[in-house]
DNA sequence: GCCAACGTTGGC
DNA sequence: GCCAACGTTGGC
């Protein structure tokens, strides 16, 4: 099982946007970016943990947990002109855009702001894009240390 | 709202 | 295949 972070703009989809669709889920659809595609159509896995994380808002940072809850299949928007997504070079014969399902798993106990993990930027969090500057990957592997390192701050609090 | 950083596009 | 221009992301 892997993990992985995925950005939501909470003006958009909050993780209370995602709390509300229970055991349904959300397909993630709306990835436009092929770094990402191919993480979530060639890598992940249903039951695969996710750091769901709010961005471009007043407090960036993690603010809870979600899992990878289907397969990844094509994604329907990139076919459908009137969606804000619509990308003419896809179509369901050659599908370039993917998409899986989030559900919602839990809150964490308080948010980990990104000021804070930016604090561990030099140390076990080196490796996350997330800390790097410029970094505009909406969706990102974790690895098991970075992942334990994120709830142990948590459990700190 | 500003702006740096990045990915994509398209002319050549 | 290069690279300038452009649009977007996202922290601040």
């Amino acid at each position: 099982m892997a993990y992985w972070l995925f950005k939501s703009e909470p003006d958009a989809f909050s993780i209370e946007d995602l709390k509300a669709k229970g055991a349904a889920g959300e397909p993630w659809d709306g990835v436009r970016n092929y770094q990402a595609r191919n993480m979530i159509r060639d890598q992940m896995r249903i039951g695969d943990g996710v750091l769901f994380y709010h961005s471009n808002c007043a407090e960036p940072g993690v603010v809870g947990l979600a899992e990878v809850a289907s397969q990844a299949y094509p994604d329907a928007t990139a076919f459908d002109p009137q969606a804000k997504y619509c990308d003419p070079k896809s179509d369901p014969e050659r599908p370039r855009w993917y998409l899986v399902e989030l559900r919602y798993v839990r809150h964490l106990r308080g948010p980990i702001p990104l000021r804070e993990i930016k604090l561990h930027a030099d140390g076990p969090l080196a490796d996350m894009p997330l800390v790097r500057r410029g970094n505009r990957l909406s969706v990102m592997p974790v690895t098991p240390a970075q992942w334990d390192f994120i709830l142990g701050l948590e459990a700190a609090q």
